[in-house]
RNA sequence: GCCGCUGUGGCUUAGAGGCAUAGCGAUUCCUUGGUAAGGAAUAGGUCGAGGGUUCAAUUCCCUCCAGCGGCUCCA
């Protein structure tokens, strides 16, 4: 619903000619009303769907606004220019009949003018700033706001500890579980102890990772060069433990038909939650996650029980939700954001649960090598009561694997479709939970999309779906990683990301010009010594004294930094300053060869990749 | 989306109805260096955008945009 409301002095109107075949039958030609709220209409596709929220959502704005102009007269007047996505004739007339009772019983003077006709209007506009608004209405579902109130209601809280106790939040003691606590409180209460904004956002500017790019929509990031790269290189490891696992990775379009039978249905029940996009006749709807693609692909598969589980996957850079402008900062909450999705097509249930517990070991694995540790994350599964009573033991022994009290929300009956789900969870500094890792048991999709699988005897049917994210955002993953070393800077421990993420391994500083020459020497050595494995190098070549030079390396969380000068030329050995114990020893000396072995030793296995800046520093611009 | 706060060169910031501050960074020059800031000069501004009040607005008022905090939300 496309709304133009204008305080008029007055507004008045004449019917011409018919503008529909069939325009609504109305003996009065003329109209006028003085001293009126005159709301321009346009009742659009998207109304039919939920017509009475539709009513009801455009009622209650028209209201709003006559409460604050204080008038008491509206003229209700439909207006089809006002969008490009129009509603049926029937169904718009309808719903402006509807607005119009509505209005009435709200004791407010509504005329409206006939609807289908060609009317010549005049009308006089007050010109004060809030005598000309436009408002867009997209109803939202019954359905859907009396499903979360319901899931409000019916839900209880409990700790479930590693012994199989089940204990109601108040009741469990979270000595030594802070972040538990926080988690568990942000969870049920919403409540928060802290007040300041995120870390991460800071840094990731210093850092000239990532950044807010004023000219796209909020929650639409620039990545500047480093960021980039970090980031490429946390999609690089996720995908390669994801096809080690047996995921097929395969790629979707971004953007799906609203019309589509399957989606639609779907869809509504979020009707305001995404970005549309216009083509042709056409409306299309940016995806939100991985699933429309790949159950669409599956749907169209040959499926044999011997496939199962079928595990398919997508990075999708990007999925869009338009989350509400308040919600958005810095890199937790975003509109547009990097989201691995591997889904497992499974026969039965327990299939599902099987493939369950392979999952929730590759998320855990896959936190912890990225450099988020159990200590970092807290744990939640949601289940329904049936299925924890019937399930208790599998369900505990997953908090055994997590080794340490999880959060755990059930719910009388089933309300999404899936019947168990577990998080990861980062609490960061402001005690902000957010979701990282995550599993899901799907049983409705499967027989939604028609994705249909033969068994053994030759018959179909419908596989249950587990949805998974083993690392959640990548964005996310950076977030919590920044705000993780935002920590400990609070500790007063130097920060440090790590060493297969870190864009520069080592820095070589040369005490004067003339020992650049030896500073690329060895930059070429570690670029040569290997084919499999990248040590990143660099040099500052710039004017500046050697300590402003360290000053510097450190600022940038320089993992290695290597003044060179005579005595490293001659000697042929360096003693480099560690950023952190964990990496090398300050008092040491090293030869290159050594330092490779160093560094390679902790980079191995982790995605490799050469330096994403010029070598030489003063070639590198500042983004920030 | 709602309520509140904030918006001054690339960054951090001072200021106040009447010539717009400083530091960092950049550029040029000097210094030719040994483990967290060597020195000097120069350039750089529609004071977030639009409208209003005023002789005069970056400053006061309104609208919008963006960021932050809270609420809501997080399929």
């Amino acid at each position: 619903m496309k709304l133009l409301l204008i305080h008029s002095d007055f507004i008045e109107y004449e019917v011409k000619d018919k503008a529909i075949k069939q325009p609504e039958e109305t003996t009065i030609k003329k109209g006028r009303l003085d001293e009126a709220l005159t709301a321009f209409t346009a009742v659009e596709k998207i109304d039919e769907k939920s017509p009475s929220q539709s009513v009801k959502q455009t009622a209650d704005e028209i209201i709003k606004t006559a409460e604050q102009l204080k008038v008491k007269n509206i003229m209700l007047y439909p207006y089809a220019h006002l969008s490009s996505n129009l509603a049926s004739p029937k169904k718009a007339q309808e719903i402006l009949i509807e607005i119009e009772y509505e209005l009435k019983q709200n004791n407010y003077n509504v005329k409206r003018s006939p609807f289908g006709w060609y009317k010549s209007f005049k009308i006089s506009c007050k010109g004060h700033p809030l005598s000309e608004l436009s408002r867009e209405i997209v109803p939202v579902d019954e359905e859907s706001e009396s499903l979360k109130k319901e899931r409000k209601l019916s839900s209880y809280w409990n700790i479930l500890t590693e012994d199989g106790q089940l204990l109601d939040i108040g009741k469990f003691n979270f000595e030594g579980h802070e972040n538990l606590r926080k988690f568990s409180f942000y969870e049920k209460e919403k409540s928060r102890a802290v007040k300041q904004e995120p870390a991460h956002v800071k840094l990731m500017q210093k850092l000239e990772i990532a950044d807010y790019e004023p000219a796209s929509d909020g929650g639409n990031m620039r990545f500047y060069p480093k960021g980039r790269f970090i980031k490429k290189l946390i999609e690089e490891y996720v995908t390669k433990r994801v096809v080690e696992y047996g995921g097929l990775e395969v790629e979707t379009p971004i953007m799906y038909d609203m019309d589509h039978p399957t989606l639609s249905k779907y869809l509504q029940r979020f009707p305001a939650r995404q970005y549309q996009v216009e083509s042709d006749k056409r409306n299309f709807f940016l995806r939100f996650a991985a699933c429309f693609g790949q159950f669409l692909m599956a749907h169209d598969a040959t499926i044999s029980y011997k496939n199962l589980p079928l595990k398919i996957y997508e990075l999708t850079r990007y999925s869009f939700r338009r989350e509400q402008s308040g919600e958005l900062t810095g890199l937790r909450r975003l509109r547009a954001f990097t989201m691995p999705d591997v889904h497992a097509m499974v026969s039965d249930l327990e299939m599902a649960m099987s493939e369950f517990k392979v999952r929730f070991d590759l998320c855990l694995s896959v936190l912890n090598d990225i450099g988020i540790e159990n200590d970092d994350i807290e744990m939640a599964l949601r289940t329904t009561r049936d299925f924890y009573e019937k399930n208790k033991n599998f369900l505990i022994d997953l908090v055994k694997k997590f080794k340490k009290p999880i959060l755990i929300e059930m719910w009388d009956e089933r309300i999404f479709y899936f019947i168990l789900k577990f998080e990861f969870n980062f609490v960061d500094m402001s005690d902000k939970a957010s979701a990282l890792s995550t599993d899901q048991i799907d049983i409705e999709n499967g027989e939604r999309y028609d994705i249909k699988f033969t068994d053994k005897n030759g018959t179909q049917n419908h596989p249950l779906i587990l949805h998974c994210s083993p690392s959640g955002a990548i964005e996310r993953v950076i977030y919590a990683l920044l705000e993780k070393e935002a920590m400990k800077m609070n500790k007063g421990q130097k920060p440090m990301l790590p060493l297969w993420l870190s864009p520069t391994h080592i820095r070589f500083i040369p005490v004067d010009n003339k020992f650049i020459k030896d500073c690329e020497e060895y930059v070429n050595v570690l670029k040569n010594i290997s084919e499999l494995y990248h040590i990143r190098s660099d040099i500052d070549d710039r004017e500046e004294s050697v300590s402003r030079k360290i000053r510097d390396a450190e600022k940038e969380w320089i993992p290695v930094i290597i003044v060179i000068g005579e005595k490293e030329k001659t000697g042929k050995k360096f003693t480099p300053r560690f950023r952190a114990v964990s990496i090398g020893d300050s008092n040491k000396s090293y030869s290159i060869n050594e330092l490779f072995e160093l560094i390679k030793s902790q980079i191995k296995g982790f995605p490799q990749a050469t330096s994403p800046l010029p070598t030489y520093l003063s070639k590198r611009p500042k983004f920030k």
